[in-house]
Parts: C-alpha cells; sequence; structure tokens
RNA sequence: GCCCCCUUCGUCUAUCGGUUAGGACGCCAGAUUUUCAUUCUGGAAAGAGGAGUUCGAUUCUCCUAGGGGGUACCA
C-alpha cells in the first residue's frame, strides 16, 4: 500500500502573508487535494522573540480568504519543545551531538578568519572533540549537531534534482540554544517526523538548510521526506520582493479588489505550468498539478497579468457571487470608505441589476465600485470636467426635448427606452452619439459607463427624469 | 569571500536533439460600437556569451557573465 500524502505549510509568524509564502501554501495544498491527501500548518514560532499573535491571526485570515484550508488543528511549534529536547538529549547520550561553549566573540572571529582565508565560513568544530572537562563553568552551553566531515550529502530534490553538497562546508549547527530552547533547524525535522509529512514543497532559500537536514534524519536513523525546493518569487523589477515590490500581504490584494480564484490562478501559473493553459478552474489545479511540472527559475510578479486575470474572472462571475465579494470586502477598498457604511438594501439590489454591464469593464471589485457610484448619487448630480463640457445650451435642450418623450413611456424596460431615444433621434435628424454622450453626462455625472439603455432603466423612470430635470 | 541554484519575446511560460521556436499578459494597428470597456482580426517581440558532443542544438557537457539563495544561539 502506497502511503498518503501529508504536506504542509509552516510559515514564521513574524510578518503577513505575503505572496510567496501564499503560493507555498497553494502548492501544498494543491498536491495534498490532488492525491486524497493532508495538507497541515505549522507556526514556526520556536523564536517565541519575533512571533506575534497578529501576525498569526494575518496568515490565517489570509489563508481563509484565499480558500486555501487546513487538515487538523494547526501545530504551534514551541509546544513542542520538550520533545525537541528529547531528541537533542538523545543525540548527545549517543555522541552524535555535544556541548560547545563558545562564546559569541570567539564565533564572530571564527567567522571572520575563515572568509579571511577563503574558507567556508561557519563554526570550527572547536568543541567537537575537545575535552569536556575544559568547559569553563560560568558558560552556558550550547548543543551542536556532530555532523559528518567526510563525503557528500546529496538532496534528491523533486524540483531542482540532485544536488550535492560536500559535508565539509556544512558546519556543524546548534540544536539546543544556551537556554535550552531548540532551534528551527531541530523543530523541523522532529515535527515534520512526528507529523508524518511526507512531501516538503517550500522555498528554495531553504535549499542549503534540506541538505543540513539530511544529515540529521540521516543520524536519527529517521527516513527523510521528498523534497521539492520552488524558485522564488521576485518584485517587477527583477530584484528581491521588497514591500515596493509587490511583497503585500494577501490582505492587500483583497483590499485592491482581487477576486481570490484570479489571485488562485496568478499564482499556481508562476513556476508552474501545464502546456499552454492558462485558465484554471480550481478543480483542474487540483487534478492536474504536479511537481514535474515546477520550473528551476524565479519568477516576477506582474501586477498588469494579474489584473487581466482578475477581470475575466469579473466578467465570468455571477452577479450574486460578485456583491456578494464585494459586501464582504468594500470595507477595506481604498477610496471606498463611504460607500462601505452608506449604502441601503435598496442601493445593493440596484448595484445587482446594473453588474451585467458593470462588470463588462472592470478589471478589480474597486473599479467595480466606483463605476457603480452613479447609481448612488444623490441629486443633484455634480458633473466631472469633461461632462460639464458636454452638457451646452443646444445638448440640453436636446435632452429636456427627449426627457419629454420619456414621460410618454409606460412600460419602462430597455427595448422600450432604445426604441424611444432612437426615435427621437430619427424625428430630429441627430446622430445617435450626439444623444448618447450628453445623456451619459446628465444621468451619470461623467462620460464613463454602461450602455445609456442599460443605465436609463437601471435608474429607473423616476430617477432619470429627475436627473434630466436637474440640468 | 565560500557553497548552492537559475538564465527562451518587456513579463509569465511551452518545447522533453530535427518546429516558420507556440501560447498568455502588455504594447502597436485595424474591425465592431452610444462613451469606456468587452469581443474579433492582424503585427512587432526571445533561446545571455563562448567552446565542445552530434549529421543536426533552445534542448546534452564545460567555461564566462549576469541574477538569486544560503552562509545566525532567525525561520
Amino acid at each position: 500500500m502506497t502511503q498518503s500524502v501529508v504536506t504542509r505549510f509552516a510559515p514564521s509568524p513574524t510578518g503577513f502573508l505575503h505572496i510567496g509564502g501564499a503560493r507555498t501554501a497553494l502548492f501544498n495544498w494543491l498536491y495534498a487535494k490532488g492525491r486524497d491527501g493532508k495538507m497541515l500548518l505549522r507556526i514556526e514560532d520556536t523564536d517565541r522573540s519575533r512571533s506575534t499573535t497578529e501576525a498569526i491571526d494575518a496568515i490565517l485570515d489570509g489563508m481563509k480568504w484565499l480558500g486555501l484550508d487546513w487538515d487538523d488543528e494547526p501545530v504551534f511549534q514551541h509546544k513542542n519543545a520538550s520533545r525537541h529536547q528529547e531528541i537533542a538529549n538523545q543525540l548527545l547520550a549517543q555522541g552524535k551531538a555535544y556541548h560547545c561553549y563558545c562564546s559569541k566573540e570567539e564565533l564572530t572571529k571564527m567567522r571572520e578568519d575563515a572568509r579571511a582565508a577563503g574558507k567556508p565560513p561557519g563554526y570550527d568544530g572547536m568543541w567537537r572533540d575537545r575535552d569536556p572537562s575544559l568547559a569553563p563553568d560560568d558558560v552556558k552551553p550550547v548543543v551542536r549537531f556532530k555532523g559528518p566531515i567526510e563525503g557528500n550529502t546529496i538532496i534528491k530534490d523533486e524540483v531542482q534534482g540532485d544536488v550535492t553538497f560536500a559535508n565539509k562546508e556544512l558546519d556543524d549547527l546548534i540544536l539546543l540554544r544556551s537556554d535550552g530552547s531548540p532551534t528551527y533547524m531541530l523543530s523541523v525535522i522532529v515535527d515534520d517526523h512526528d507529523m508524518g509529512i511526507t512531501h516538503i514543497i517550500r522555498g528554495d532559500d531553504h535549499l542549503t538548510n534540506a541538505a543540513r537536514q539530511a544529515q540529521i534524519y540521516e543520524a536519527l536513523g529517521w527516513q527523510p521526506p521528498s523534497f521539492s525546493h520552488i524558485p522564488l518569487i521576485h518584485g517587477a523589477d527583477g530584484a528581491k520582493l521588497s514591500k515596493r515590490h509587490g511583497a503585500l500581504g494577501v490582505e492587500a490584494y483583497r483590499a485592491m479588489g482581487y477576486l481570490p480564484a484570479a489571485l488562485r490562478n496568478y499564482l499556481v501559473r508562476l513556476g508552474w505550468s501545464h502546456g499552454d493553459d492558462e485558465i484554471f478552474s480550481t478543480e483542474q489545479m487540483i487534478e492536474l498539478f504536479g511537481l514535474e511540472n515546477i520550473g528551476r527559475s524565479a519568477a516576477r510578479f506582474d501586477f498588469s497579468k494579474l489584473e487581466n486575470l482578475n477581470g475575466q474572472y469579473i466578467r465570468n462571475s455571477d452577479d450574486k457571487d460578485l456583491i456578494d465579494a464585494i459586501k464582504r470586502s468594500i470595507g477595506e477598498f481604498e477610496g471606498c470608505e463611504d460607500l462601505a457604511s452608506s449604502l441601503e438594501d435598496d442601493d445593493w439590489s440596484r448595484f445587482e441589476i446594473a453588474m451585467p454591464g458593470l462588470k463588462e469593464r472592470a478589471k478589480t471589485l474597486v473599479e467595480l465600485v466606483n463605476s457603480a457610484r452613479y447609481l448612488f448619487a444623490k441629486r443633484p448630480l455634480s458633473f466631472d470636467k469633461k461632462a460639464t463640457k458636454l452638457l451646452n445650451d443646444e445638448a440640453i435642450s436636446t435632452l429636456k426635448g427627449l426627457a419629454v418623450d420619456f414621460e410618454e413611456i409606460a412600460d419602462w424596460n430597455v427595448e422600450a427606452i432604445e426604441q424611444c431615444v432612437r426615435d427621437f433621434a430619427d424625428k430630429n435628424d441627430l446622430k445617435l452619439g450626439k444623444i448618447a454622450q450628453p445623456l451619459r453626462a446628465a444621468l451619470t455625472g461623467c462620460t464613463v459607463s454602461p450602455g445609456i439603455f442599460d443605465v436609463l432603466f437601471v435608474l429607473g423612470k423616476q430617477e432619470a427624469l429627475g436627473r434630466l430635470a436637474d440640468i
């Protein structure tokens, strides 16, 4: 029987869930889902001083918003500290680890000397075989792993292929700090083992760590999991991701009006491909995703592609779903604070009626909301520059004449309105455009909107005539 | 400095030794149109450089250059 797949996403709670982490989570999630496996969540908070509950909440919220759920309860790594210590002590007892009494100063000097000599930097093994009776009694020691010095450690990586490290390049890392707390390097191994993780998919900034971890697995006699180190995501200029280069928390993408499904689709194509396919439903992603099609080179984050994708998702979404998505996030939308609190049920239902015309021309939910502002505007409208220019005396008198015909429409529907406007144009020997643009200006206060007949219809006869009367 | 990884249009990528090097975003031009979008059609646009291996390299190997990651009593 084949072992069932267990993946994990293991963020450290020192900040929000950034875009690279989100993609790592997505890949782990897809891999597990596609194989009837589980994805576990583990919060790597062994460094207590740098971990915050705000960060934990932000990460959990981010994952939920993105639609990435995890199995079982989240594991908080620091709670397993005693188990980690137990393993360290076991290694100590087996002679596979040792106490080191070096001071910070000695360590720094060691590194500098090694660097100056062009040798691999790091700990030189000073206490590795030293007689413990030489230990100073005023120094609390750390526990170091006694790694092999000869030979190579080879990581069989599903993405990177076989990667070879010379053992002499890898120094003896610290397992237990001088205060007895376990370090990340020890904790990951023990937790991954204890949690039954079969596949580790993580950023390739961990590739070197994998080699050190492999040595510890070996020392422990444990079977290492499958490793996949995925390339990192860079900013638009190719530089490392920073605040200004898209390393925003996923909540920032929510605030910019992106749909979780669109973000997922964008993210899955960063580093992974399936032939020429670009659009994937969640089901397709799960079915098709595999380690073998993950690329080895870093990708740049490209907002315009995300935006295009988001536009496609918006156009293909149900009107009701869009309304729901907006209701959920409008409080976060930049520049929409006024609407967030002022929209009534009535406004929302008009919004939904107008949605077919609106969603054709929006790339983000924020644009969608702003494009609907004409629906909620209170009379008399304020007009932007272009609209004001369009509403000259001639245009106004034309519109006043049109308003008279509108009065006659008994059943206010799109067809009737269109017929009425076209008849009016014929009657007065005017081109439709000559009427439509000023009409749009008068009704919406600006020069861009959905089709004018839709605007008229959604506004309702009374409101439309009212707005025409105001000019 | 040392170790590891990467390198196809501006960007994301396809290609698994033989292709007019394909698709998507963006860009440009045109069509449709009541504005803006949408939609449709067309176009410009790429194998970092240099050696090899081979009948034949984008594809395999090596070197160089460039980029990235690591090098903590962080994760």
